[in-house]
DNA sequence: ATTGTTATTGTATAAATTACTATATTATAT
DNA sequence: ATATAATATAGTAATTTATACAATAACAAT
């Protein structure tokens, strides 16, 4: 046998690598946003153990393979890292993953640990709380979360970047925006998701126009919202609608 | 190593698990795509091993843990199996992650495998040729992958429906279109990329305009294709844009 | 009733898209 | 050479969409 670049994943005795040995870790972590007292935050957990002790996370963890038949699905990981780290359980209006982080430098621990990462967006969820690994748990605006003033561990800095990049280029052709929303909301409340994620002005009457053309945006409930304390035209209720996608983008 | 002694994963004993059980084995996988024929085409390999022996695959396989100083990176194990088992080792065109499958029971041996799967496109490239793991190695058109007339290993299929949907909707509003083409094409030849992966016609006037009048898709190269066969005023050729993205889309 | 505030509708203009026509430049047939 | 077909490119009018901004509607506070 002169070829020496055979393939190597059956344990044979000539061969020094056993199939064992190219297993890694794979973690999961997710980027849950939501927007709290009108600031566009994600969701942190201040690490309780090593490495990157008191360093602010990506709420997650390890896929266990000891719960279920063949070990977890990831997405389940995910949600329960997220439980018992935050204490939210609640569902979330949106997930969908970002991406993997497998770089071979990202884990400074001796076992490589590869991280599927995961976008997710929550209305005004309970206050979270630290437990298990996080001895902290809280929102906190994503503009401090990357601003360099934070300590983030492991690569969560650019999974974080990505995250937020991902949730701002999603509101132009989808309808995740209603995501961010109770499930009843007004037109105006739907605009200021824009404007806080974006960090821009919309003009009121060109986005009601927009977002009623829209089919399958939003979904009129016949009723009005209680009236502001500062006065003003009631709005009517919408919930969310069916569609997930926009024919026509909302352009910034 | 100096954990040879922790190895032994197999004990179904009462102790706790350690952290080597709950390691899992990572394999990447590349949907390339080509137009070649004047079809869209993808990749695929015909699997020389079990499990799924003589099924039909999407090239791929683990990423190797004795490669590099702390294993491979997955990007770089995606482009390694899809040299050893399809001879393809040009610089493709474009490369980007399309997701990661992790499925509990996506993999029907015992050992657990999740997949970080890619997305490619290459201009006509050499003829590939089987090799490795792999008895055949051929480009196949997109719709005869997807029909249900080829069984397709693990959940290829799924995987390959996903990056289908990606290349048609990254059409609109990004310029990998160009990357189908040779460095030098016409915009006649660019049009029939979007004809081709859309099935449809697009008007090839206001296919032009729309084409020049966004910035950085396309450069001017001053000369003129060759005059074809049947006639008609020869084309101009242009080489790609240094944009990614399209200001504007362009709709079906 | 008056004023302030917010929601909603209307309107005029600008920009982009679409459908279609016209012209330019070549090859091929006669 | 001339006519005809084929393809690329440019132009034009109608339609749709986007933008800027004005007007009206419906409420609270006074």
């Amino acid at each position: 046998m002169e070829r020496s670049d055979s393939s190597d994943n059956r344990s044979q005795s000539t061969e020094p690598l056993t199939i064992e040995d190219h297993k890694v870790l794979v973690a999961t972590d997710i980027a849950l946003f939501t927007i709290k007292d009108g600031i566009f935050q994600v969701l942190l957990i201040k690490r309780g153990v090593p490495p990157f002790l008191d360093f602010w996370a990506l709420p997650g963890g390890l896929i266990r393979m000891d719960i279920g038949e063949r070990g977890e699905e990831p997405e389940e990981a995910a949600l329960r890292e997220l439980k018992e780290e935050t204490g939210l359980a609640k569902n979330l209006g949106y997930l969908e993953q970002l991406g993997t982080y497998g770089s071979s430098n990202r884990d400074p621990r001796e076992q490589r640990v590869i991280s599927i990462a995961y976008f997710g967006i929550g209305p005004t969820l309970e206050d979270p709380e630290g437990g298990s690994d996080a001895s902290r748990a809280t929102f906190v605006p994503v503009e401090e979360a990357i601003s360099g003033q934070m300590d983030l561990a492991f690569d969560h800095r650019l999974i974080l970047t990505d995250a937020i990049t991902r949730a701002r280029a999603k509101l132009e052709y989808s309808t995740i925006a209603t995501q961010f929303c109770t499930q009843e909301f007004t037109i105006s409340e739907l605009r200021k998701v824009y404007e806080i994620i974006w960090d821009t002005e919309l003009d009121p009457g060109n986005f009601q126009k927009k977002v009623l053309s829209s089919p399958g945006f939003i979904i009129d409930l016949g009723r009005n919202a209680e009236s502001s304390q500062t006065g003003g035209r009631p709005a009517k209720l919408y919930s969310a609608g069916t569609e997930n996608f926009l024919n026509l983008p909302i352009r910034r």
